[in-house]
DNA sequence: TCCGATCTATTTTTT
DNA sequence: ATAGATCGGA
């Protein structure tokens, strides 16, 4: 074991030898801040402290497993893998199970993810017979979810003046109504929400003193991770478990706070030095990560903001190359030029395919980037999006397993009640919703043993839904059996969802079977998984079953899985909010258009605003090497073509640190810009010209006459490749042709959209 | 009850 | 462009 301290600059040491007493770490973009909480932590068990009474908090489970594999190799194993650490969300989870029955809840609770939330509050929608136009789910989520981080009840909500005259001024007065509803299905089902976690686990230490006293005495030292990203129910958390020691660390950018909008509450950070008038303030301001150019270029960004703690970043580092600025007519002419680019770097620098990585404002940008890295034969990886566990058919058998580990969460009994079919219909789940209502308890309750209750509901419907209630239990039965493999493995072959998805035989089908088949294998190495103590619970137990699996996976809903990620060389592609702690060689920061980045739903309020900005900020100081910025004049947005600005972070950044286009490129594209014509044409003209003006040595892509298709002609689609027309229908803008594409499968192309190149006739 | 046709929202970011 | 929800007919 080396001497820690040795390994660190004056403010990091610091940072980390004062380990008693409130510690506030500002740690400026690349500065080494997980180093500094990772090193104080290695510190503590160093100078003998209990790892069981570290606790340090992170907002992303990749976070918290990089500092816990940065702390055992530090100071080894066996010490480190004791301590404490987890997301927020995670460690709450934990704490709920063992202290829930406090609060009426089971300690096998399900955790609903939004997707859950938005289906019961569509049901509650339904039942009250609301309109789901007016009251838009996803609002109504949000509302709720900021009314619970900032720990309002639905009581308190109904009972707040001010909260209701606004929802009345909204036009949603009952809002407070669907919260209140929404909350008790919610306990009817045995489930919390997302925003649960932290509420309840206030409501536990605020109503329960014995147990937070349990908790405060238990984690002597507390750190937090990303402060300036915590909202106030974590915030007061914290503070109240923190109460009895106050040693409690927390690290933060407020330059890098990008979650306002979901309850994050950059007041937490001023508020700390209120709270702990004898805290030590630490500065972090030496960027070993970037160039100077990117350092200051982005210093140059963030000064525009007004709220902020002042302070200054600087690096030793090479001044480095310029940031390039590349500007496209069109989202597909974008993604070529980003693929050119890389490819260009990955030629004349020798480099591989990890060091690159595309940042995006939203998901939805991703398309077009990837098919020019496609084109260009880049490999990539996309982080986020569609997230893995959020994909229908491994919903569907999730549902299942948390049915089985509890029968009262209704989300998932409607999920796949009827999934694969068994002939239980709209009607009968209608009229066993309304029982349900009617006598307080859960579907599972109705039909495990009818009774008088199920009149409504004619013979053979019950039996088949006895039939489903016995499934389901004799599934439970197996629960601390057999291990989480081998049950999952009997409830998919039980159920039929293979034999289901193999008789519709399709692409779709194909792909579906083969998701299933991966979540299996990641059930099998979790099974097979040496059992890390904390992980299961307090100390561990001996068999990892389904449960325990599902206990896990429910909190387990970005990149996290299956991590091969160490030796595979890709491009990588993400959002730059997931982008956040991580960093890269060469960045490119595509999209910048005013309404896109900054959002059109953020350039409202200079907060907002100014939220963008740190967003930006964020993006920037991602790169060591290299920026390479982008925007282009049109896109497709909900499938049609719109025009764009640039946006103004671009002239934001001090033009001093530009490389400026090259002269004639820049000179053909100002004459393509301020062709006013052309644009016009844009509008007008079905296809982009993008994709056959563009200077890359891609082949031209001209669509052939829509009128001179004809059925059984061998035509070209870009993405799908060659194809025969199978069908020809409707007219004009409706032409609809019907393609089999060899190894893809049939598709129906509506030819206003779709270009088809005639290959022969 | 099932199937296909039609309609509609989706695009801000995530635990 | 596309997935999902909804509706109407068999």
């Amino acid at each position: 074991m080396t001497d820690l301290l040795t390994q660190l600059n004056d403010a990091q040491r610091e940072a980390v030898i004062h380990t008693e007493g409130p510690v506030m770490i500002i740690a400026g973009a690349g500065s080494g801040k997980t180093r500094a909480l990772t090193y104080r932590i290695a510190h503590l068990l160093q100078r003998g402290a209990d790892p069981f009474s570290i606790l340090a908090l992170t907002f992303t489970n990749k976070a918290a497993r990089e500092m816990k594999e940065r702390i055992m190799s530090l100071i080894g194993d066996r010490e480190g893998r004791n301590v404490w650490m987890g997301t927020f969300h995670s460690v709450f989870a934990r704490i709920l199970r063992a202290e829930g029955h406090h609060l009426g809840y089971p300690q096998n609770f399900t955790i609903y993810d939004t997707d859950d939330s938005k289906r019961l509050i569509r049901g509650i929608l339904s039942e009250l017979n609301l309109d789901q136009k007016v009251y838009n789910p996803s609002y109504i989520l949000h509302r709720i979810s900021n009314a619970k981080s900032n720990l309002f009840s639905a009581t308190d909500y109904l009972n707040n003046p001010e909260v209701q005259t606004a929802d009345a001024a909204a036009g949603k007065p009952l809002t407070g109504e669907i919260f209140r509803t929404y909350s008790a299905r919610l306990k009817r089902a045995d489930a919390m929400d997302f925003d649960d976690l932290l509420y309840n686990t206030n409501l536990l230490f605020r109503d329960f003193p014995e147990v937070l006293y349990k908790y405060q005495h238990r984690f002597r030292y507390i750190l937090v991770d990303e402060y300036q990203d915590t909202n106030h129910a974590q915030y007061l958390i914290i503070k109240r478990m923190a109460a009895l020691h106050e040693n409690i660390t927390v690290v933060g950018d407020d330059a890098q706070s990008i979650y306002a909008f979901r309850g994050a509450n950059i007041q937490n950070i001023l508020n700390f030095k209120v709270d702990y008038p004898d805290h030590r303030l630490f500065r972090l301001e030496q960027n070993y990560r970037s160039t100077k150019v990117i350092v200051n270029a982005a210093n140059g960004v963030i000064a525009k903001n007004k709220d902020q703690i002042k302070k200054t970043v600087w690096t030793d580092n090479d001044e480095g190359m310029p940031i390039s600025l590349l500007r496209a007519t069109s989202d597909n002419e974008e993604g070529t030029l980003v693929a050119n680019s890389i490819f260009g770097f990955k030629m004349s620098k020798q480099l591989p395919n990890k060091h690159f990585a595309i940042l995006y404002r939203t998901n939805a940008q991703s398309r077009s980037i990837e098919e020019a890295l496609r084109r260009q034969g880049i490999p990539y990886k996309i982080y986020g999006g569609l997230s893995f566990y959020s994909r229908k058919e491994v919903k569907d058998l999730l549902s299942y397993f948390r049915l089985v580990i509890n029968p009262n969460d209704e989300e998932a009994l409607l999920r796949i009640i009827n999934y694969p079919a068994r002939g239980i219909g709209k009607t009968t789940i209608e009229k066993l919703q309304v029982l349900s209502n009617d006598h307080q308890c859960s579907i599972m309750e109705l039909i495990s043993k009818p009774d008088h209750r199920l009149t409504e509901i004619n013979r053979g419907t019950i039996t088949k839904l006895t039939d489903f209630a016995t499934m389901i239990r004799s599934f439970a039965v197996k629960l601390d059996k057999m291990n989480a493999f081998e049950l999952a493995e009997h409830i998919t072959k039980s159920v039929g969802i293979m034999a289901a998805l193999k008789e519709e035989d399709n692409i779709e089908s194909v792909n579906r079977i083969e998701n299933i088949e991966e979540l299996l294998n990641a059930i099998m190495e979790f099974a097979e998984r040496e059992p890390v103590a904390g992980e299961l619970g307090e100390e561990g137990v001996p068999q990892r079953s389904l449960g325990h699996f599902m206990q896990e996976v429910a909190l387990l809903t970005d990149a996290d899985k299956n991590d091969d990620s160490e030796n595979a060389d890709y491009v990588s592609l993400m959002t730059i909010h997931a982008a956040k702690g991580l960093e890269f060689p060469y960045v490119y920061i595509v999209g910048l258009e005013e309404n896109l980045f900054p959002s059109i739903q953020s350039i409202g309020t200079r907060s907002e605003l100014e939220e963008e900005r740190r967003l930006f900020y964020v993006a920037l100081t991602r790169a060591e090497e290299k920026v390479t910025i982008s925007y282009a004049e049109s896109r497709y947005r909900w499938g049609s073509l719109s025009l764009s600005e640039p946006s103004r972070f671009i002239e934001e950044i001090d033009i001093q640190y530009i490389e400026s286009p090259k002269k004639n490129q820049q000179d053909f594209r100002q004459k393509q810009a301020l062709s006013g014509l052309d644009a016009f044409q844009r509008k007008l003209m079905p296809t982009p010209p993008a994709a056959s003006k563009n200077e890359s040595n891609d082949e031209p892509f001209e669509a052939s006459d829509v009128d001179s298709l004809q059925n059984g002609m061998t035509v070209e689609h870009q993405k799908f490749g060659t194809g025969k027309i199978i069908q020809l229908e409707g007219a004009g803008a409706n032409k609809k042709a019907t393609v089999f594409f060899p190894g893809i499968g049939q598709k129906q192309l509506l030819l206003k959209f779709a270009k088809l190149k005639i290959c022969d006739a």
